[in-house]
DNA sequence: CTGAAAGCGCTAACAA
DNA sequence: TTGTTAGCGCTTTCAG
């Protein structure tokens, strides 16, 4: 392997003049263009790692995730890679398998690394961790969750569920149902339920929950049983797929979207467009959370500073799954 | 920031002796239990770069993936966290966005990085990537691509093909539709539609073909043209997301599937699962070989050997949209 | 079982 | 503009 020592024999002078070339740039015409020659040919580049240990950090950004191939956290890490990229920081993702032991070990991989930045997207959150988050010496920056003294980025999930009930209620369905979660995941099986019901009862609907959890499967069996009883003709699902699960059901049982009844999800996925009509739902707009954290990152990686909490936007965005209610 | 220079300062000992109690462990009871404490009350982490640096290699494995939020690549991510986490190996994935300069760079930075190996989920590659991947003195392993020289890990494309073209046969279906996409793409362009030529064509089935791309959307689009106008009784389209834009199209047209057309895709995604019925296609066991390619990696890691080229085989998954011709 | 010393590749005063 | 020197935090001979 080539090193910096090695151009400085090769060019006759010293390490420091080849680090000075690399770097500031005060050197002679002529030693510059025989070390440009020279890295030419030898196709030397610098050890990064020794540089990050000489700086005592890397430019690095590390980014921890809950897990792969969940479609938020894809957009979120495709707003964060677009900013990186762009800035020429380099990241360093991590998955946590949802597994809160893991993200503790993820913190400490990415502390031991130097890395200048955290970004945590969080699922839960214990004591410890907390504890954790808290005394890092490395700045964090929370995604998904909030933490008192830690810069959080969150989702407007309240204002979320209000949008969707909103929506039912001017379209003029009176009879509601809710499909949601369990409360231990605070912003689906809390807020977006809170808002939808604050709203629904404002207007004086009439509205019922069901309980499922976050499978397509196991909504659509619980839809197998609930779509032949239930009453509502507007059905808010707390997901998009949770949504396309309930959708299929009603395929299967041969009720008619949105004629028959109204269906929305929360998301604003892909696949909500998958399935004829696509579905109704709350535009998430994951990436451009992703791309503003990636530049509070920065920010703290240039200033030492910490930004803000910052709470997201959401978007109604109406397609052809909820409909005006007939008679 | 506490260092092992500290730890040995606190415990009145030498580095060396820090070093060697965190590591091969010959040390007396005594000042292992002192070290015990200190490193507890400190919380002290050996710092990774300087490990790394003085080993001149990290036990990290750099991973290039194409772009976020692909199905397949998440799957093969699966995979490779799976078996890296259980050999408690770190990750560092880069994202290349489609783009081949940027895999040159990234390519570039886990060098300088210095990881054990690199692996490479590979779309297009130029002579110029090729050159340098040929002469990387980091290890490479490629995923999705053949390159003579290097180990690389590619499906059975063409069998693929074969297999559905086997199974639309064995259902008695004489007038077939390929929907594929450009040979640029040889796995997907050339591959899977040679193999369902092969066997379309021995069995003396008629057979005919669409140009389309990889998008949903673009495939309804089309399909609303061909469908109307179409002789053949199976389509075979490229990928699930091809398919399911067909489907979708079938739906709008009131084309019942499987009844009047069957319809089937390749890739084995979840998303095949999100309509009703789910679309028979072709599996590919994307996380098994991100395990057997991580798995390579380790190898490589541990014993400096570069493994073989491998075919990875696929499995026909035969679901409610294809059925045996009537009449 | 322990310590001194050298060095991984790089940067950054400080002199020259 | 250049070279000398020291040192980032760690590991690893080699003596003791």
């Amino acid at each position: 392997m080539v090193t910096l020592n090695d151009i400085a024999k090769m060019a006759n002078v010293s390490k420091s003049t080849v680090s000075r070339y690399l770097n500031n740039g005060s050197v002679s015409q002529k030693t510059r263009e025989k070390l440009d020659e020279i890295v030419q040919q030898t196709g030397y580049q610098p050890n990064l790692l020794a540089q990050s240990l000489k700086a005592q950090k890397s430019n690095m950004v590390g980014v921890i995730i809950p897990r792969y191939g969940s479609p938020s956290t894809n957009e979120v890490l495709k707003g964060i890679d677009t900013i990186a990229y762009a800035e020429d920081i380099q990241l360093m993702i991590m998955n946590s398998d949802l597994d809160i032991e893991r993200t503790k070990k993820n913190l400490r991989l990415l502390q031991r690394q130097k890395v200048g930045v955290i970004i945590l997207l969080a699922t839960a959150i214990d004591k410890e961790l907390e504890e954790q988050l808290k005394t890092s010496k490395t700045p964090i920056l929370l995604v998904g969750q909030k933490l008192a003294g830690l810069p959080s980025y969150v989702y407007k999930d309240y204002e979320a569920g209000r949008l969707i009930a909103e929506h039912a209620i001017q379209l003029g369905h009176k009879k509601l149902l809710f499909v949601g979660v369990s409360e231990e995941d605070y912003a689906v099986g809390v807020l977006r339920k809170k808002g939808f019901y604050d709203v629904a009862k404002q207007n004086g609907a009439e509205i019922s929950f069901i309980q499922t959890n976050f499978s397509r499967s196991k909504n659509y069996e619980k839809a197998l049983e609930f779509l032949p009883k239930t009453q509502a003709t507007y059905i808010a699902a707390a997901t998009d797929l949770m949504a396309i699960g309930i959708f299929n059901a009603c395929m299967e049982l041969g009720i008619q979207i949105p004629h028959q009844i109204s269906l929305s999800g929360f998301g604003g996925y892909n696949e909500t467009r998958n399935v004829l009509p696509h579905i109704t739902t709350i535009q998430y707009s994951h990436s451009g959370m992703g791309e503003a954290v990636m530049k509070a990152a920065i920010q703290t990686l240039e200033t030492g500073e910490n930004s803000l909490n910052t709470e997201w936007p959401v978007q109604l965005l109406i397609q052809g799954s909820t409909e005006e209610l007939k008679d």
